[in-house]
DNA sequence: AATTTTAATTGATCTAAATCAATTTCTATT
DNA sequence: AATAGAAATTGATTTAGATCAATTAAAATT
């Protein structure tokens, strides 16, 4: 199952460089560091890297999506994130990675060696305050996650997450509407702090109230203007 | 009510000074620094800065606790940290704050302007990774939390809450053990998306089973290895 | 110290989501 | 296309925590 396939690529014509930290970089840079870049397809359910693993390289999201997730004491995942196009996972975290991260859809994923990376970090500013603001980012996110789990309703929680998926797209841009579900509903429950049957009964009931319409399975029409989470 | 009561202060002698990235700067630009750095004493319940201002200073907790939250789409607050001595808040979020902070016991703050801190920012790599450490961490609160949000038993969310007061406690030197709850039963049960009567009630079930020992209200003994959160 | 105010706990009831179980729908594989 | 397997939905029941209400305990103020 877990076939990847590997290409060596060409960092100057990379069809997501603009959303990335590599835009910074100079042409010579670039090509330089087009040597030590790989990327690679994953399949679905392929996990990437684990908690605690030394932090070896670091990974941008060319196509596809990953899940980061947590193991807590008790054993169980907890999603706290899924990465689109264009994010970046694996630095920061003082030489060992704090979460585990799987494909759940093929994912193709743009490979760099910390090592190689860091020799671009350490005399180029700019890109510090582009990790720098990955992180503060990342910490947005994680905050608006604790806003959606500290509410004690479940339709609430499940809006908020079809408006963080919308803002989403529309940061990718694509429209915000329809919605696409690429992750499963017990990912999404297990997201929202729920479990799979009240998310479904959620979506129905949500559907039942025309706040939202379902166009299939995972693709959502959405009734609603996303102006704020 | 506000009757903040400003210190000028001799940096070089600062009490917490070993906590924070001033140590990681030279004797004079300690001294220079001395000069726009002042610090205040705020009463309990004071609001220090609000969401959605431009970011004019970064603060440090010199002793008390200060609570840290949003506003969210419906209007109610969410608190998503608590902030001790050695910690600071301010920075990084481009421009503007992202997030009210307000005093839950009298507090003493280091109010440094952010012009002044940018200029040893700048050209001091070390400070900036303080910082970018310092937001990881956040970081890592921020996924704590939601682990805990995420749980759906009140006791296990409680008993994770101690935890990680416990830990906090031992970072600053003192015991794990007892643990002195500074805030409210209600923030706590705000932080913990729970209601107030429902903590109340978790709190009596943990000391009936003997896993928690109240000295005082606000003062308990944790009769458990706090190992992992 | 006495009184007022506020915070915390306890009680009774209700309700929304969990749990357990059965279908139905979708997807993958032959 | 037919079948097997997995994922999602729906149904019935239970339960933990919310809500509403009252009491007790702790602070703050006079």
């Amino acid at each position: 199952m877990k076939t990847d396939c590997k290409y060596n690529i060409d960092c100057t014509h990379c069809e997501i460089r603009s959303k990335l930290f590599c835009s910074k970089l100079k042409e010579k840079e670039l090509e330089q560091l087009s040597k030590s870049v790989s990327q690679l397809e994953y399949p679905k359910d392929t996990e990437i890297l684990s908690q605690g693993e030394d932090i070896t390289h670091i990974y941008n999201v060319v196509n596809g999506m990953v899940k980061v997730y947590q193991i807590n004491a008790k054993g169980d995942e907890q999603i706290i994130g899924f990465l689109y196009p264009g994010d970046f996972f694996g630095s920061h975290e003082g030489g060992k990675y704090d979460f585990y991260t799987k494909t759940i859809v093929p994912t193709r994923l743009c490979k760099i060696p910390i090592i190689d990376f860091r020799k671009y970090l350490n005399d180029n500013i700019p890109i510090y305050e582009d990790f720098y603001d990955a992180v503060v980012n990342e910490l947005k996110l994680a905050r608006t996650q604790i806003n959606i789990l500290a509410k004690k309703n479940a339709d609430d929680r499940v809006l908020d997450f079809f408006k963080i998926l919308s803002n989403k797209q529309i940061s990718y841009g694509q429209p915000g509407s329809p919605i696409t579900l690429a992750m499963s509903r017990s990912d999404i429950a297990n997201y929202l702090g729920l479990t799979t049957e009240s998310v479904s009964r959620s979506l129905t009931r949500l559907k039942t109230n025309q706040i939202i319409k379902a166009r299939s399975t995972n693709l959502f029409e959405l009734n609603f203007s996303n102006a704020d989470i």
